[in-house]
DNA sequence: GACAAGCACGAACGGTCGTACTATTATTTA
DNA sequence: TAAATAATAGTACGACCGTTCGTGCTTGTC
């Protein structure tokens, strides 16, 4: 935090602080519920200080799905990096990315909920939305590709289907979570994810066959517990 | 059409011209896009005039969900209950599913898109929304549960994690087809429901195995072609 | 101590939203 | 066909939206 000298301005530091309560507001309400005055007022600011930060309320909504994705890529991309290349690497994804909606308060992913709000409004949001997730969609395929190289899935494993596959996932998490109240929600996901995983070995391995538990806490970071 | 005695006054007339148009609008930009103003110039009428239809616009939203929800069962669940009980049904409707929005010229499932707007705000909207999903998720559940009954699905198979699947495959469909504009979008979904449905079979069949084609044919519908 | 720059504020604008009233027309009923 | 009723139009409202503008405050520089 204060590592770094002073470099960060004034401006800077609200526009922090807003963005801050941009992404839960995103992640909770959806990105149409991103009204200036509501910002405004939560954070503690005039509408007009706001909007001045931003220049308009499109670049507001593109800027928190850029911050969003960010703190994705922060929380749950990268610390995947630590694992080694292949199966772990991908079943830590998968992990922190569930996780880490509930750590940060959020109630869905603010890319997903993104997408359904804007698939079908052309406009710089929609195609910030879509570069995202296409984004996403390519890291997850590199990362079966690497399974596939190093043989831990089949040679004739389809990178893209997988990744059709585990969007629904985590989507469907969301569902149940959010609407059904689902506790269990995931619990689910990661059976789900495991079925996915298991039909794509080269090998049956028993050793984490039906529950990757197995496999998942050696890679998992130490969250304290 | 005209078989029935003109019952339906003039009120239910055009009530039904507002919600044919309102389930078109909600399918592609969602329930929140179903402003008055927008959709009385959509109808021709006056707002006021479309306003006194419903009385509030939150009955008007639950009105428009409500008709989703019918032309849904008309179209894909009450056709698929002429086949027989067990897996051919289930593909059935899987199917009917799939083919309803792209016949009736919607852009996404209304219900799924109420689904994630809803999901967070209180209020009888989402009542109505959890209502009808947590319907459509008992008839899944219910036709798998028939399934397991016939003996085509191995015993312990898990209808709820059956149904949280299947909703994950269909929300990824419409995200393919609309965010990422593939054209392949409906094949991956039927890949992955097939990769669903196998690894619950009671006996790996090969005639059905990889691609359920060999069954579904027979099972639909007689759709002109 | 004067100055410039960056930052936040309050007031106001035009527009659209949902909604309430009243009037007028169209439809059904007797 | 006349009366009764239902359906639609017209108008106006208060609230909130995104946005603009002019102004003051704070901060660092010469």
């Amino acid at each position: 935090m204060s590592a770094l000298p002073a470099k960060i301005s004034k401006g800077e530091e609200t526009r922090a602080l807003i963005l801050e309560a941009a992404v839960q507001r995103a992640g909770v309400h959806g990105f149409d519920a991103l009204t200036i005055g509501g910002l405004a007022e939560q954070t503690g600011l005039s509408k007009s200080g706001l909007f001045a930060h931003f220049g308009s309320k499109e670049e507001l909504q593109i800027a928190t799905l850029d911050e969003a994705v960010r703190r994705y890529n922060e929380f749950a991309f990268i610390p995947a990096l630590a694992a080694p290349r292949g199966l772990r690497r991908l079943c830590m994804v998968f992990d922190n990315w569930l996780q880490w909606n509930e750590r940060s308060g959020l109630k869905a992913c603010p890319m997903i909920a993104a997408n359904t709000e804007f698939d079908d409004r052309p406009g710089p949001m929609r195609d910030a939305v879509v570069t995202h997730m296409q984004r996403m969609h390519d890291q997850i395929m590199r990362g079966v590709q690497m399974t596939i190289d190093t043989g831990e899935f089949v040679r004739d494993a389809d990178p893209e289907q997988f990744a059709f596959e585990l969007f629904g996932i985590i989507s469907s998490c969301y569902r149940s979570r959010n609407l059904f109240e689902d506790a269990d929600a995931n619990r689910r996901a990661r059976k789900a994810f495991d079925r996915l995983i298991s039909s794509n070995l080269a090998q049956p391995i028993s050793s984490l066959s039906s529950s990757s538990a197995a496999i998942r806490p050696v890679a998992a970071p130490p969250l304290g517990g």
